[in-house]
DNA sequence: TTGAAAGCGCTAACAC
DNA sequence: GTGTTAGCGCTTTCAA
């Protein structure tokens, strides 16, 4: 298979009777060449199927054109939808991405982050895991820190550090467009299945949807805000289990995110409460697997497309020498399906 | 960010007042180094937080421990679950992965390729798109052939070539996991929707089909063998659009895949067709969305981190000079769900 | 055990 | 326009 060795410029320079430099000039287009020289190089680049060795060609550059994408949980819908925009993105300005899944795990993030720095991509781009904490683990901001130093970081998420720009789902708005839109809608009974107290995503969500509830002058009831062990299915079904028990239930529930939803929603049937009938169900992030479930689940969407498309350019403006932003807000918006109804 | 210069072996050698030799044998562990100097120089790594530059490295080494993998569609739950058990066998194995979405577009997909050969990844999988073909496209067939002469590809699927190999789902298998598990509870009118007759999977899946039917002596209703257009949720709502006009409904319907799956027990119950009660369905992939509907879909499950860790050490196996495989097949296994019933 | 030096495949500065 | 040459940052002989 590799038995014959790689051919490198040399071989069509001497070849094509030409200098090394020539050829690289046709290559990179950096400078003219007389028609003649270029036609006979490239036709040998052709013969051969010569492809330039990126790795030769990175060392003089200094640009690799990789972005490194550091990500918590790569089957995860939210993760996922984020990563495949950015591929996308990366793809469409000339950057490939180099994923690494650290399954929120510290040694798994350290090895991404030095991986990612020994391949010298132009950039990284981290998302979820330590980074999302509330209380920042010292450790961590170490490694961001040193890491920022040498490569520029941005952070799909709050920044931690001045250094380092942050792109982040605006969790205050996403409370607020979901609130609104129930209270509209008659609910005045509304609960929350949440996780995660100790990122900053539901911290920021909690805190406004007591602020939101106060604003709309509704109580909120302990026992709607259910706390479940994770951001999993698993995690919805326990929650609706909880609300099986309940003497009065509310009309609306937040789901924190859609897999949480889509385990609610479908363990709620099997507890024989139908959503939207007996209970309006709203989630955030809207994912594609909203739309999976019957009914289709409400969510707080964020315009993916846009998230990884400013991720990226943040990222590239940045290994450019660009100047740095240092936090900037994804707008959401509601995406409304058929889990909520009105409250008459 | 970038101001201060990277910092090389040459660096480190001068500080440690030793050969640039000798700081590279400690990195490689490729030979004795006196202890002293050792710990003297690993000191300056640590103080610095040296990083050896990757592309230098792949210069000399002639691996670089990268896998491209070229994906028909990373936001198909099927390729996304590969995918993802790829990028975790790839990384347990100190690889990484380098991916790439073509969309199934002939053009995406000869860039990627150039992109992989350029970066002189060690090996690549690919995974959906032309290679799928029945029928195959020769001007595909000559990018794969010189492709293969200089890295060795590994296919998720079907080997065109001899000299590539394939780890490929069994779709006869599959299938005849499915109707035997449907005509032992019973079923006798079986319907299947399909799509993609131009691609092999589907192909062997309806040749099989017959068979078996024929084999259980079970004879095959024209309107009950439903084409759609496509592989996503949008298909499978037509498809079960056209169940709704039927005098006579089978009692067990096959889905080409999940997303259709999905999107025709969905519609299916808006059209006051209740699964599994009025008629049973079962799927092929058992990806993560089949437990995600209610009733949560049976499907035909291949055990993605087997699959993947097949196809990662296949690519790794050939790419170190190891014997060439030509085809596995991925034995297929039934995840029953609550989709199906039995037929009394 | 260690250092000097060549080389991996390319680009870019400099001359012509 | 085009060739020569000197790197880029490592690894790996080859000597010592």
């Amino acid at each position: 298979m590799d038995e014959m060795k790689n051919i490198t410029i040399y071989d069509i320079a001497r070849e094509a009777g030409v200098s090394p430099a020539t050829v690289s000039r046709i290559l990179t287009g950096s400078a003219n060449v007389r028609t003649e020289k270029k036609e006979r190089v490239e036709e040998l680049i052709r013969k051969y199927q010569f492809k330039p060795n990126a790795m030769a060609r990175a060392l003089t550059d200094t640009r690799t054109h990789f972005i490194g994408m550091v990500v918590a949980d790569v089957s995860n819908p939210y993760y996922h939808s984020l990563f495949t925009a950015c591929i996308n993105a990366a793809s469409r300005l000339g950057y490939s991405l180099l994923l690494f899944n650290t399954l929120s795990n510290s040694r798994m993030e350290e090895q991404a982050v030095t991986y990612l720095l020994e391949h010298r991509v132009d950039a990284m781009i981290i998302s979820g895991g330590r980074i999302d904490l509330a209380q920042q683990d010292p450790d961590f901001l170490r490694l961001l820190e040193s890491t920022a130093r040498k490569t520029p970081v941005v952070v799909a998420g709050r920044s931690p550090l001045d250094m380092i720009p942050g792109v982040a789902a605006d969790h205050e708005r996403s409370m607020d467009l979901a609130i609104r839109h129930l209270v509209r809608h008659g609910h005045r009974k509304i609960g929350f299945v949440y996780t995660g107290k100790q990122f900053y995503g539901t911290r920021e969500k909690l805190l406004r949807f007591e602020a939101d509830m106060a604003e709309a002058g509704l109580e909120i009831r302990k026992e709607w805000l259910i706390e479940v062990p994770g951001y999993d299915m698993r995690s919805g079904s326990i929650g609706a289990d909880l609300m099986s028990d309940m003497k009065e239930l509310p009309t609306a529930m937040l789901g924190i995110n859609d897999l949480v939803s889509v385990g609610f929603q479908k363990r709620l049937a099997e507890h024989g409460i139908r959503v939207p009938e007996d209970i309006s169900l709203l989630s955030f992030d809207d994912t594609y697997i909203t739309s999976m479930t019957t009914p289709a689940i409400s969510s707080v969407d964020y315009d993916y497309d846009q998230f990884a498309d400013t991720l990226v350019r943040t990222a590239i403006n940045l290994s450019e020498g660009g100047p740095a932003v240092h936090q900037v807000l994804i707008t959401p918006h509601l995406n409304l399906k058929e889990s909520c109804r009105r409250i008459d």
